[in-house]
DNA sequence: CTTGTATTTTCGTCAGCACTAAATTATCTC
DNA sequence: GAGATAATTTAGTGCTGACGAAAATACAAG
């Protein structure tokens, strides 16, 4: 008998995560990264849940100590729980950059495959689909792929929608999420690794002219805002020019 | 018009089947398939769960149409429970032999990642490991791979405990489900696609000799009647030697 | 034909995860 | 500060898949 006077000794089950717990985390990660509070609301629609869905998730997340949740007012994930949802992350990123180097995917397939697969994948699995295409460190979408140790490079990119115009910028990633979106930048040839230069932009969340490449493409700001880049310093040229 | 009048239509929910689902199928066939009858008890130790649990599980898939079961007699696959048992095993073995032949596993690794594996990989992602890797027709044990479309060759072999002393085999499957007792054999050369002679066996029971290459080696029959064999044809020596 | 034994099924539970509908609490506005 | 509105939680359910204990059935042996 457990005299009932620890009721709250945050006693994990240590097992390995079952597919829901996984996403969850990996969801409030997300969430915690670009800095939005993670709501159950956001939560719910992040996971395509039921609001009501991720209360009670939540209570088993926070007895297995790995988030904390305030009521009412949100919730964060423990070290425990940053750990776990970085596993899950590489796993998934590992599996994307696979897919395609190694398999011959297009990008834009390869997220609804590494959705399943990383949750059955073993670590030792991930490491060797890893080793086998050289250790990348970003997924096809410019991702940053988490170390086995769980370090990950969060740099933090502006969004192509919110360049001046005459600005000229590396593409760094590309959101993920929308197959269709991503079969899109790839004709516009947006790709991670590629330059922009903003040609022109309409006022009043009009649309964005840019050139890429010696093409000239214009595109709207919704899609512009799911484009990271790396502004090049274009006040210091000479800077960057010396650096080349 | 369903007015009600027919109570067990198979109505099956055709969407993807869970994991413990397909798990159950794959132990059925194996069951029908070395001609064990598909009892509550046999199923139960397969697929380690209690009898109890079985029963409940097989009135499902009998409700989904999978299978036929007549009350304390056992199970039986419905072409659609066969058809979906062979997608599984396809996939379980692809996957099998991906990971020896692509990412340098062992042989005695394989299986417990592809048992992960195989409930989150889509036929596409197997189609194209399989056409990576040359499109193989058994997996690293021997055992066969079934087509896209559901055709394997269920070819029945005999068992290396069943040879007469003297006679020759080409080794052509083994056991996969113990990892220890795959290392083992790998000590032993004792591998698909390689030969053995049957020197002397012990009766009642006793140890067995092998001519493996050129080294002697001694087996219990336990471990040989986990290797199956296909006998060269010893009295029609000419034959052989014809066939070169 | 009856009885004993092994197998199978039923029964009652439980945990995980999801849902809807109905409270509850926080927050924003007047 | 009092509502109104939006977010959150509770309450009640359902389904899958597992468990042990107890009852039902099959089958073999006498």
């Amino acid at each position: 008998m457990k005299t009932a006077a620890a009721p709250a000794a945050p006693r994990g089950p240590a097992g390995p995560l079952t597919a829901p717990v996984e996403d969850y985390l990996k969801a409030i990660y997300e969430l915690e990264r670009v800095g939005e509070p993670a709501g159950t609301t956001a939560l719910a629609q992040a996971l395509g849940v039921a609001p009501a869905s991720v209360t009670g998730m939540v209570r088993r997340l926070a007895r297995q100590g790995l988030l904390t949740h305030e009521r009412y007012r949100g919730v964060r994930l423990t070290p425990r729980g940053r750990r776990a949802a970085l596993r899950t992350i590489r796993r998934h990123r590992v599996i994307e950059a696979y897919l395609v180097r190694a398999l011959g995917y297009r990008w834009d397939e390869v997220d609804a495959e590494a959705e399943r697969l990383e949750h059955a994948a073993s670590d030792g699995f991930v490491d060797r689909m890893a080793e086998a295409i050289g250790e990348p460190t970003t997924d096809p979408h410019g991702a940053p792929i988490p170390s086995r140790e769980g370090a990950v490079d969060e740099a933090r990119y502006r969004s192509l929608a919110d360049l001046e115009a005459g600005a000229t910028a590396d593409v760094m990633r590309v959101s993920d999420e929308d197959a269709s979106l991503l079969r899109y930048l790839d004709d516009l040839a947006i790709r991670p690794g590629g330059t922009v230069r903003v040609v022109d932009r309409a006022p009043f969340g009009g649309p964005i002219t840019l050139a890429i490449g010696r093409a000239t493409r214009v595109v709207g700001p919704a899609l512009a805002a799911r484009v990271l880049v790396r502004p090049r310093d274009a006040r210091r040229p000479h800077a960057g020019l010396r650096a080349r």
